[in-house]
RNA sequence: GGUCCCAUCGUCUAAUGGUUAGGACACCACCCUUUCACGGUGGCGAUACGAGUUCGAAUCUCGUUGGGAUCACCA
């Protein structure tokens, strides 16, 4: 039995059959193959919707194909439920893959399986083709041994790697390697480089532009002692025979570009193109990091939905750090599909952008302020379903109330009010209209008014019930409140007042706020009158008067 | 340490040898106004530093400084 015998054992498809089974795709010209290819780590990375956000549009944009692959050779990090996850939330952000596994773990596409997890032989067919030919062998350093060598580069002040004379296993014999094999020593099979360190080749990549790197000379493992290929080999192997286009990844990748590419000549295949997208980062004391999975919250998808963003609207977002001029064409386009927007790669900037939650915040208000008081109120609840079941329960036995509160300078206004930017901000805005959740004492009361108001806000109170009428139109009320402004000896208008502050108690917008602060508790609030037709006769005059 | 990369307002960025260095978010002021908000107008605010090339540099070159990525049987 021959060495490649000995470490495959049993049958193996041939690459031919392979080949063929792989037919490129028929798509029309200019059309491209996009992958957004995650580990099942249970953790959905906001840098992982960012970056298939990218590659959809790339792929959908040109008519072409996008798709998922989960990269689950790492058997060790695996988590269960974690491709759920992965499909769940690409779907919720409207980045449903073409080919993949879908939300409800059913295979579709006939570049499949898109699991690397269920392609063992496949790698392995190519893997034993790179054996025969020579271009690979068993490696049986361990760890230890490993380590050694990279002990000795760095007190020679050598390079760091396998490679050249310190690439120990390349020059075992046949006889040699099959007797380890027969005693049961561990193996990896490395690929054997014939780069040169000084050649320098230059890659082209889409986002990042001509670079300049030293060819690679390592000779990686590209099968594992658990016989699973490792990252590079696999992704060459599935990129190649899955058709992509357009390679979409982290630029931490960057620096195994000479690699990938030595890879795809060996094995005669075409190399894709590749555009390498910076991470979303954060401040962290004086430098930048990228956005740490154990340290950000924001980091992770169900971050957003816990908090209540919108898909869309942190969709928005990352469209926007990736094409700043994203912005410039949504406010040509205020009711457009973001869609349509024209996304380039070019316009992506090649180093990384810090993550603005007051930039999502500003974006999400926007969004949410093009919605129907009905959408907002299904979009809502839906969210607090999960997330707040007291309010989802207050938002259903109350559903006409809460919408009405919700339109409240929205329809047919021609500046909709923007105070909500996620979800979990409608409990606050909404609290007060109602009795159970509203409270406010006497003190709290007059502790946000001015002396004057202090001494003056009975009689206010008294005019106000005495005319009060619950069908007055807007001016009407608003023309009694200038009424008790004037009889109070309060200005009608800022204007006056600031022209005079002598001749006055005060102006208009005092004698408002008493209301404002009586029937809000607030001295912010949306219009008040809106607030008062919403709430009723009844639960005015009772907050009106609660100190009378 | 080796390799590679990056550097414009606080943040995201525009300006591909000639602009009063533009916009957005945030902040401030004013206007509108019934407080707040929305909207409008304006303001604050940047080419990291040092040389060089050039009539002219944010832009090209070199250096300095700062920052990032990577150097696994992880992806």
């Amino acid at each position: 039995m021959s060495l490649i015998d000995k470490i495959f054992p049993d049958p193996l498809p041939s690459v031919e059959e392979i080949e063929k089974k792989y037919a490129p795709r028929a798509l029309p010209e200019g059309a491209k193959v996009t992958r957004i290819a995650p580990s099942p780590t249970g953790f959905m990375h906001i840098g992982g919707i960012y970056s298939a956000l990218i590659s959809e549009r790339i792929a959908h944009q040109s008519g072409g194909v996008f798709y998922l692959r989960i990269e689950d050779t790492d058997t060790k990090r695996e988590v269960e439920g974690a491709t759920d996850l992965i499909s769940s939330s690409l779907g919720a952000y409207g980045l449903a893959p073409d080919e993949g596994v879908d939300v409800s773990g059913v295979e579709h596409g006939n570049y499949g399986p898109y699991s690397q997890s269920c392609r063992r032989e496949i790698y392995q067919a190519y893997i034993k083709k790179l054996l025969e030919e020579g271009r690979a062998y068993p490696c049986f350093s361990t760890v230890e041994e490993l380590e050694r060598i990279r002990k000795g580069q760095e007190v020679r002040g050598e390079r760091l790697g396998y490679y050249g004379s310190w690439a120990l296993s390349r020059g075992l014999s046949a006889e040699e390697a099959e007797a380890r094999i027969d005693a049961g020593i561990p193996y990896v099979i490395r690929y054997k480089s014939l780069g040169d360190y000084n050649h320098k080749i230059t890659v082209n990549d889409t986002i990042k532009g001509k670079r300049e790197f030293p060819d690679n000379d390592l000779d990686i493992v590209i099968m594992k002692s658990d016989r699973l290929p490792t990252y590079h080999f696999a992704h060459v192997v599935d990129d190649h025979l899955m058709g992509t286009t357009d390679v979409i990844r982290g630029d931490e990748w960057m620096p195994s570009l000479p690699l990938h590419i030595q890879l795809f000549r060996e094995m005669g295949w075409k190399v894709p193109r590749y555009a390498h997208i910076a991470p979303i980062q954060k401040m962290d004391g004086n430098s930048k990091r990228k956005l740490s999975k154990r340290k950000d919250p924001e980091a992770s998808v169900t971050f957003y939905d816990e908090e209540g963003y919108s898909h869309e609207a942190v969709v928005e977002y990352l469209l926007n750090l990736a094409n700043s001029n994203f912005e410039d064409w949504r406010k040509q386009n205020p009711s457009a599909d973001y869609h349509d927007f024209p996304f380039s790669l070019k316009k992506m900037n090649n180093s990384g952008a810090l993550f603005d939650f007051t930039k999502l915040n500003s974006v999400s208000r926007e969004v949410i302020g093009r919605m129907s008081a009905d959408e907002v109120f299904e979009r809502a609840h839906a969210w607090a379903k999960t997330y707040d079941v007291d309010l989802a329960a207050r938002m259903e036995s109350n559903r006409d109330y809460v919408r009405s509160i919700f339109n409240i300078e929205r329809e047919g206004v021609r500046n909709v009010r923007k105070d909500i930017s996620k979800w979990s901000d409608v409990k606050e805005e909404i609290r007060y209209f109602f009795d159970d959740q509203f409270s406010l004492n006497r003190e709290a009361f007059e502790s946000q008014l001015s002396d004057n108001l202090r001494k003056d806000w009975p009689e206010m109170v008294r005019l106000f019930a005495e005319g009060y009428n619950p069908e007055e139109s807007k001016d009407e009320w608003f023309g009694r409140m200038l009424e008790i402004a004037a009889g109070l000896g309060y200005a009608r208008n800022g204007k006056e007042y600031k022209a005079a502050p002598e001749n006055f108690r005060g102006d208009i917008s005092d004698v408002v706020k008493v209301f404002r602060v009586l029937i809000t508790g607030k001295t912010q609030s949306p219009d008040l009158y809106s607030i008062m037709r919403v709430m009723g006769p009844e639960r005015v005059l009772k907050r009106v008067n609660a100190f009378s």
